[in-house]
DNA sequence: GAACATTGTGTATGCCATTCACTATGTATA
DNA sequence: TATACATAGTGAATGGCATACACAATGTTC
């Protein structure tokens, strides 16, 4: 549990270093929302979208834990995009219970318009960067994510 | 507003970078949320406490331009951190029609305990790697969210 | 003094997310 | 087999964030 202490917090060269990091995440969530909302999505019902495109049709449990909000929420989420024809509920083949979500056509459609868009972005974010550098930025990322883990767990037992 | 092409999408070493930058933003968000809780404060309400902690009293009108939301939407955001005693209005000196939003005592010792809580964890995330990595994670960041507001513009104008 | 702009807020609406209670179904147990 | 317990989904109610529209009070300008 050591370990969290000052180690860089007096060095004059890395000012607020996290409080860049925070208004990095902003800016990232700021355009992945916008890129999202032209193609009729939320950030939210996006999530949904992308674990059924990607993990394939799934109960709705299933996806309330993948994401780790509560099941009354995504059956929220899932009345929206089934509304608006990205998704569709079927009985699930062995438990009555459960149903599978499923992707539409229409929502296959614009799902794999949305990871061709964002890929397209994502050759040019990184254009002109040394591979090198990329790789460190990323492998920096993972490292981050890992402490933030710890930090968050630490909190959480006080 | 060429420039976005496919530069490095089919490059192997780089397996969707930019949803991991998705993933790594999402990370933040949820660490940096569950240390304001931890100090009763939300995202937005935060963001409000801590422009006034950095620019001192300031107009509701100020703030709306500043965070990029409706007049509307501090009026309700500042209702909030009146309640919890974290500011409050006091009448603007020359204009009669302004308030200006001021810290109370609480609200800035809990400001004050909340940037010392994320300075010392920022000194625990990027510990132990070399100043060079960190100077250029910062740079790279700094580089992506100026190419990501070029982006959003362009999509802005369609 | 009249026309216009600005500041804040009431009302209504919508999305995200939660808790609690409930039904229907599955599973295990005595 | 009957009973108890667990699981999947949803109705009802609540709360925070954010918007649009309308409006009163005040400031500014011509």
């Amino acid at each position: 549990m050591n370990g969290i202490h000052n180690v860089r917090g007096d060095c004059p060269e890395f000012p607020a270093v996290l409080e860049r990091v925070f208004a990095f995440a902003a800016s990232v969530q700021q355009y992945m929302e916008a890129g999202l909302a032209g193609h009729g999505l939320s950030r939210a019902r996006a999530t949904v979208v992308w674990l059924v495109y990607r993990g394939g049709p799934q109960t709705q449990r299933a996806l309330a834990q993948a994401i780790g909000v509560t099941a009354r929420n995504v059956t929220a989420l899932v009345d929206g995009l089934e509304e608006s024809g990205f998704v569709r509920r079927v009985a699930h083949p062995e438990d009555r219970r459960a149903l599978l979500v499923q992707l539409t056509d229409q929502g296959r459609a614009v799902t794999a318009g949305l990871a061709a868009e964002y890929e397209r972005h994502s050759a040019y974010l990184f254009a002109g960067l040394p591979d090198e550098q990329v790789r460190q930025f990323v492998a920096t990322m993972d490292m981050v994510m890992g402490r933030l883990t710890q930090v968050a767990t630490a909190i959480e037992g006080r």
